[in-house]
DNA sequence: ATATTATTGCAACAAAGTTGCAAAAAATAT
DNA sequence: ATATTTTTTGCAACTTTGTTGCAATAATAT
């Protein structure tokens, strides 16, 4: 991934064009599974600030770049929007699958999430589905 | 609940009987949504030290007699086992509804997990159904 | 090139969770 | 019932994770 590719999603999200953005997403971009702070700070060098790294996840969730996945073990993990997220709503229709053998947690565009009927006087905004397993790679 | 029934079910599962278990077991026995570790020091009036609370909460788990929930803003909440948990293993399957007005989890028994199909070489140990909405109380 | 605005890094802090160890309480044996 | 053994608790100290205010720096707009 260039330099000039990164500038001009960064540009289109209306994001400006800093050195911790450009090195974050490139992560992101790079990456086939779900990253978590610690992962991000590591691949970075540590080259920025914890805040920093913090800020830029927050404004990346923010403006629909990327999500939180909600873990068993509490720890949080991001991960690329596949789908049409915008500023503010983030829709996904695929599940996550964390295997337990590599620990990877990887967005599963195969399969989407399937009907959850509710007892009346429910009303549902948005299902996660968390499968966990073992990987293709770790069988 | 009386003393004499939580002293039996701790018995039940090999824990020994002491003042912080049976007052835990009691808050879960007594609650219809999930708990976090902060509403479990509140709720035995901070009579036990945090750290307590933690391990008997660990404890717990690690016999089946509680589990934790997989949240989307990444808190760890706590519940009853409802079906067939045992020692070291747990199963689960109803899905866990998140209301976004009064924060509460609850588990919803009257829906179960759908068959999720995966991509050919991934194995499925657990599924995870999260559901974030809006529940009867709040509509 | 300069002014304006947004972002970064530092420091300090708050919250969440962990570990070792001595004291206290529970279970077991006498 | 009492003594012994084993388990659990609470304290202190620490680590990790996440947050906030603010001055310095970098990016954008003029």
């Amino acid at each position: 991934m260039t330099t000039n590719n990164l500038s001009a999603i960064l540009k289109q999200y209306d994001l400006s064009n800093t050195d911790s953005r450009r090195a974050i997403l490139e992560l992101f971009l790079a990456s086939s599974s779900a990253l978590s702070h610690y992962d991000i700070e590591k691949n970075t060098d540590d080259k920025f600030d914890r805040v920093t790294v913090y800020r830029t996840l927050q404004v990346f969730i923010e403006k629909g770049i990327i999500h939180t996945i909600p873990t068993t073990d509490n720890t949080v993990i991001y991960a690329l929007c596949r789908d049409e997220c915008s500023p503010g709503v983030h829709q996904h229709n695929h599940i996550h699958f964390i295997c337990g053998v590599c620990e990877k947690t990887t967005c599963i565009d195969e399969s989407s999430i399937p009907f959850i009927p509710l007892p009346v006087g429910y009303i549902s905004n948005q299902v996660h589905v968390i499968v966990n397993g073992t990987c293709k790679a770790c069988l």
